[in-house]
Order: structure tokens, then sequence, then C-alpha cells
DNA sequence: TTGAAAGCGCTAACAT
DNA sequence: ATGTTAGCGCTTTCAA
């Protein structure tokens, strides 16, 4: 069998809780017998066992990460991956592993409950898109340390981080206005796309400090498909006068848009200035590559690791926070030459 | 606190034995005992503490996946994460879950050795780019149930999981022989790419049963970004007689390759058929949108799930799979009109 | 078919 | 600064 805290003891010729200590880091040690006691472990190459620590101690160190992995979901959304390494990154740090667990809006708050439940894990990182009201209610009864990825689709009492998309949206529009574009058009996602509704806000913000009032007609929201944005750049490109510039709310938009866009000849940005969010791989890879505000979803996800880290350590923690400063990135589709 | 097996069997009128014994479907037990003791854990809102189980049994029902979880890698490799959702899958359905370990090629050995050491987990599931040979000795040494995600780029006594890349490379050519192409090009990845190496294998197989030679100054192979796509689609377009098709290892080259084709005014597919590997995003959104052999690597993740499940329950089981089946799909890249 | 009891390998409160 | 000891909540063997 493995070697136990048992035998270490033994041949440092000390008690157990003593190796425990030493394990623990606990300042009622000699650094004498500590320094003893380390050596005889890597001798004899203990290894405590996880469990049987988590089990005596009461905690688990590891988080739970609830999402919805249907299939494809890596490749419609990079997004939740890019965050979850974040995660991963801040608590690995502290000794702290993430626990994948799939489910969807229907089942997540029975799992939640069962995960607290049977104690699998310390604290929850919970993925905005799975969130249900009765998880919501779950947390903010039991005060489980947790943290939602991404704002919540309605009113609760519960923590969350998100990319501050309304200022993504002051960024872009304030870029364009600083090349001297005057009529500024905004193609975006559904209603109840949250991301594309506070960008346009976003936009409508930055736009009217700059005196420049987004025209209603200027504004087109639809599907988030390549199609759909080509079609509703078509539309735009029937206005006089021609929109100056256009701010897709996603990549796929974009994509759409700057192929209506080529097709009637307009020349980008010369014509036509095009920008949208997130450096996707799409961003560059286009023709012209999209200037694009940039999001670091994988600093929130630092964030939350950071935040979940403090919250199991002192319960009753809240946060309801927009996570810092996205990053302008200038290329061609903005700026002659660029990127 | 919360309640205890103690508990359940107390208000059960049974002992604790039985009730675990319920708990773990034990045979001996009647169906009505069981019956109660389930009725009583319900009604008392009992789940067994996680970690007591592990430690009890020695079991953690967890497997840890290790990977190089760098920033960008969501976007880079989605494979690994789709790969990853379906290991997730797959586990999950036993009662098991994934749990998360960031690592590169010089420190996963010894992670391994201390995830081993400290039973972390019953099994490993290790991306194929951060297996090490030190690893590789540690696995082969201790039978820890393991599977490797990818092929291995060296000889080992492993198990490993992986899709048959020379085959998607056989399935590629016969489609555009069957479409009446003769000269077919290929622009790959460098040397060390393996999964590269062995597309173009398969398309040289492939080429060769039809009578049909891959001719040396049709191979163009480099670093697999867009530019290097259109600079090697360049060379290709300055020989005498034209390639008819351009089979591309990948989507990025693919991408690159195409906008060189189309620089030079030649139609796809009319004049240069065109396809690549992996129905990745880009694929469907590139104009034209491409011809893929399309490989699951979701099944694989699955597939690996299921054997680490069956590793686990009887050790010294070993494996050295290509996965089955890639999928031909048909876009405007190689026949008119479609997709 | 059920129950009693001996751990599993640690942690932590308390005593020294 | 170190040691003694009582659990932590289960599983599992063995006896009944």
């Amino acid at each position: 069998m493995a070697v136990t805290i048992r035998d270490v003891a033994k041949a440092a010729g000390t008690s157990i809780s003593t190796v425990s200590k030493v394990i623990n880091r606990h300042y009622s040690i000699s650094e004498a017998t500590a320094e003893r006691v380390r050596q005889v472990m890597e001798e004899m190459n203990y290894h405590p066992m996880a469990s049987a620590q988590s089990f005596a101690s009461g905690m688990t160190r590891k988080v739970a990460f609830l999402a919805a992995l249907q299939r494809d979901v890596a490749f419609d959304n990079p997004h939740m991956f890019e965050m979850l390494c974040g995660l991963e990154e801040a608590l690995q740090k502290r000794g702290y592993a993430v626990m994948l667990r799939s489910t969807d809006t229907t089942a997540v708050s029975a799992l939640a409950e069962e995960v607290i439940a049977r104690r699998e894990c310390d604290a929850l990182a919970i993925h905005a898109s799975v969130l249900s009201r009765p998880l919501a209610a779950l947390l903010s009864r039991t005060r489980f340390p947790h943290v939602v990825l991404g704002q919540p689709g309605f009113a609760c009492q519960i923590s969350w981080i998100d990319i501050n998309n309304v200022y993504c949206g002051v960024l872009a529009s304030e870029h364009l206005v600083s090349l001297g574009r005057r009529r500024v058009a905004f193609l975006g996602g559904g209603e109840h796309d949250l991301i594309s509704v506070h960008r346009l806000e976003g936009v409508r913000q930055g736009l009217r400090e700059a005196d420049l009032p987004l025209e209603e007609r200027y504004i087109w929201l639809g599907e988030s498909t390549r199609d759909e944005g080509a079609r509703m750049a078509g539309q735009l490109l029937g206005l006089r006068p021609l929109p100056d510039a256009i701010i897709c709310a996603n990549n796929v938009l974009a994509l759409g848009c700057v192929a209506a866009v080529q097709r009637r000849g307009l020349r980008i940005p010369h014509d036509i200035a095009i920008m949208t969010f997130d450096d996707h791989p799409f961003s560059a890879l286009c023709d012209p590559p999209l200037s694009v505000v940039d999001i670091d979803v994988r600093e929130m996800g630092v964030q939350a690791g950071k935040f979940l880290l403090s919250a199991i350590k002192k319960p009753n923690l809240q946060s309801q926070t927009h996570t810092a400063t996205p990053n302008l990135i200038v290329r061609a589709s903005t700026v002659e030459g660029q990127g």
C-alpha cells in the first residue's frame, strides 16, 4: 500500500499531527522539525491522499463549473472555454481544481442542489446561459459560494461578473467618430441577445456624446447568422445617405456585412468603415481584417476565480461586477493600411 | 448540520450498513427495505457526502483532464474542448466527473505523478499535445488507467485514441477523383504537424489507387497560417499545367488558398476545386463554403470516456485506436451550387 | 437478508 | 512547539 501520514511520522520520529501541521504549514511548527519532516516526506515519496484530506477537513478544494456542453458548443462559443481556462488558471494557483458538469436551464437547479448537498465542491461557477430562477433562488437562499459568468437575464440577488458591453459600445463609436465618421449604423442580434442590446446602448451613448445621435433607420436587428448580417447590410445600403460606418454586434454578423458591402462594389474602409467586437479568429482572417473592441474573456474567468476564492474564505461576500477594460484593436476595416 | 447516513438509519429503523447497501444498490437488500430506506432518504433530503464516499471506498469517481490551457487555446483549438465535452458526456452517465488540470509538456509528468499519488482521480485523460516521454514511461510503468487523446508523436506502450487522418486523406482524394479532377495538389503544415502528415499520406494513397499519383511539385508544406496558405497557393498557381484541385490540410490554410485563387481570377470550383478537413465554423462561412472531410472530435471524446470507464473496472486494459468514420460534407468549393 | 464493528487517512481541538 | 486523541461519514467484511 501507499505510504501514509503515519509512516512519515514514524520515520521522522514525530507524531502524525506534527506531520499534518507541516503539510498544512501550521505556524506552530519549528523550522527545524518542519524541514526534517519535509525531507522524510520527500524520501518516502509521500503525498497526502486528497479524499482523506477533503473528508477530514470538510473542504474539497474543488469548484464545479456548470454549463451546457452540448454538441458543437466549443465551436459556437469559444468564449465559454476561454473563461473556463481563466477560471482554472486563477484557482489552480491556490490548489483548487475545476470540475466540469454539463447541464441545461431546466436541470441546473436540481444539479446544483445535489452538488451542494453532496458537498462535491466548495463553490459553483455557473455559465449565465444555464442560469434559471429556481437556481438563483437556491443560491441566494443557501448563500453557497458562487459566481455567475455573464449577467443574469433577470433581476436577482446573486453574484455575477461580466464584460461591460455598454462601455464596449461606447469605445466602438468613439473610435469611428475620431476617424471622422458621421453616419454610424448598427447591426445587432435580437432583443433577447443581451450582449447585443448592451453594445447598442453603448453605441447610442457614445454617439450622443459626440452630438451624432444614432438614427433609428440605421439600426437593424436580426438573427446572428452570416446570411442575416448580409441581408441587413443590404437594407442599410439601400438608404440615402449611405452610412459611412457600420458597427456589427458580433463577428458572424460582421462577416455577412463585409460580404454584402463588397458585393455592392463599396470599398472598406474608404466608403464604409466596419467594426465589431471580440477578437475572434474570424476578425483577423476576414478580408479586410476587422477592427474590433476586444474583450478579455479569459481575464473574466480569472476574476471569477479570484472572487470565488475570497467567497470561500469569507461567505456572505456578494459581487455584481462589470469587469474591466475592453481593448481597441485597429485593423484595416476602419483604417486604411492597418493590420 | 447536514443529515448523515446515521440519521437515515435511525429514521428508517435499520443499520447504517443497510442504508449504505441501499445507496450502492447492493443485491442483498430486499426490495421492501430498499424502498423504505429510499423513501426516508427522500423525506430527509439525504445525499451522501461525496468526499466521505471517496475516502471510504477509495474511488474518487473523477477523471483528470491534462492539457495546455494557455491563453487563446479555446480559439486556437476548439477541437480540444469539443473532445472534452464528449469525455464529460460519456463519464457523467456513469457518475464520473471531469477535473481540469492545466499543464505543459515539461511539467506534465510531475503533475501526473502527484495526481496519481494523491489519488485525486481514478483515471487520466491526456491531450496528446502535452504528452512527454517521462509521462509515457510513468503510465506504462504504473499502469494507471489512462488514455491519450490524439496519437503520441513517439512510439510507446500507452493507450491512445485518435481520428484516422490517413483515411480522411483518402476520402478527400476519392471525392475529387470522383468529380473528374486529375491534377490534385496538397497544401500542408510542417513535418512536425502529424495531422497534416497523415492527411497527406492518405491523399497519396487515394490518388495512387486511382492511378493518379500525387506529383511532388504539387505538394507545398509550410506554417499553418492564412498568409502562408495564400503564399503556397500562389506558388502552385505558377505551375503549368495548373492543378485542378487543391486539398488543404486545415481550414486556416484553406482560407488563404481560397483568397489567393480568387485573386488570380480563377473560379472555384469551376477552374480549381478546393477542400479541406474538419467542419470548422470557417468552412461554412467561407465564400464559397468549403467541402470538408469532417471528423467527429466529440465522438472521440465519448469513446475515450467509455474506454476509461472500462479501464477503471479492469486495469491492464490497453487500447491503440483510430476512431471511426470521417464524414464527407460536400459544399460549393468542389461542386457548383452545393451548400 | 440484515447488523455490528473495524477501519479508510487525515484534521483539529486540546493537553502538555 | 509537539503530542494525544476523538472524530469526519462512509464502505466493507464478517458474523448472525
